[in-house]
DNA sequence: TATAATAAACTGACCGGTCAGTTTAAACAG
DNA sequence: CTGTTTAAACTGACCGGTCAGTTTATTATA
């Protein structure tokens, strides 16, 4: 007989992964020590690692909640009836959104050089590219079949925008005074309207 | 009197910066110790300090020398006589072709951590991008006032073309088997062309 | 010999993870 | 309703290891 229950649970551990969002906003997830996550969730180191193994199965965790975004928001638009490039166009909106929030794109960042450098954690997150990919290879493909886009390599293009996601939210988040929001939006818009179909 | 030369010293610095970019392809940088670069150099963490004041201050040397390729390819596309499209295209293909080599990229993203983290090393890649991004803008203005290009805000779409860089090299790292690269220059391509003035 | 360069040993701060002991709430007997 | 038992949940001091940076002794050269 557990002493909280289940949902108490869920919630406690909810708390630490806010806690370390907030945390890693002021440092970076790499500069981020077990002890100050502790403090700001107002728990005992030993409590802590209760609920995670390790520092990285909190990294893991970041990151989890990270993706579902994006993934919430893609399965969102799929179920909206809208054009296939319209759906596009709001989905690169959402990853522009996404990109202003400084604390996500540190943690992002680590979350790459992590990625890069160890083999489990790349397994574990290509994956969840791959099937963002494959679904806007969906979209693209059904837009080109309707006229609505020029013929373009589906894949590559959703690799683009994907990319495009990424980078202008670590180029946000380098240089956030040199960012007009309101002019990249514009912009990507033009390209998007650019490829419209004949 | 020095036991040795001026051009020595310049020369064994160098080696130094060499054998940290062999180290951080290897582990990235944030996982690199300074005893493994002097390892790598042959040389005692006494004689390193000779030549960095810091750990900080040989990341911002690899920084600055990972700028260079960029800032180099820039000079040489503004002193070639072909029109400013072609040399935004040009352009995309040099970042390209870039994002093409893994070890660098690797390095790259865990330089993009310690940025994102350390103020210091931010305002120095603020610094050099927004040349960058002014050089462009300059390319994409008289572009734009040739009728080569739509009205497009030349400061956004040249800040979205540098994001497209690093985004496309850090999928790329992440994901390499994904990667079309002939595809990708097609999607590129018609990206541009789809902008192409009246 | 005077001095710059270097090697090697050292320092001290830091941090992830552990664990022996403490608290607390649920369960249950009377 | 009340005292007792039980174990989950928690605490925080502590440890082992790491690593940036420093100090000191030595070497090589002009």
């Amino acid at each position: 007989m557990p002493r909280i229950t289940a949902a108490v649970r869920t919630e406690r551990r909810q708390h630490i992964i806010e806690a370390a969002w907030r945390c890693a906003a002021r440092k970076g997830f790499g500069d981020l020590t077990v002890d100050e996550v502790c403090a700001e969730a107002d728990l005992s180191k030993g409590a802590f690692y209760g609920y995670f193994d390790s520092k990285q199965a909190l990294l893991l965790a970041l990151l989890e909640e990270d993706a579902a975004f994006l993934d919430q928001i893609m399965e969102r638009l799929g179920a909206t009836a809208i054009s296939n490039v319209e759906r596009l166009r709001r989905f690169t909106r959402a990853m522009l959104e996404r990109g202003e929030e400084p604390a996500r794109v540190q943690v992002r960042a680590d979350l790459w050089a992590a990625m890069l450098t160890e083999r489990v954690v790349r397994l574990r997150f290509s994956t969840s590219v791959r099937h963002r990919r494959e679904v806007l290879r969906g979209w693209i493909g059904a837009a080109i079949a309707a006229g609505e886009l020029v013929d373009i390599p589906a894949n590559a293009f959703a690799a683009v925008l994907l990319a495009l996601g990424d980078g202008l939210a670590l180029h946000a988040g380098l240089d956030p005074a040199g960012f007009r929001w309101p002019n990249i939006r514009r912009a990507l818009d033009l390209l998007l309207e650019g490829l419209a179909g004949s």
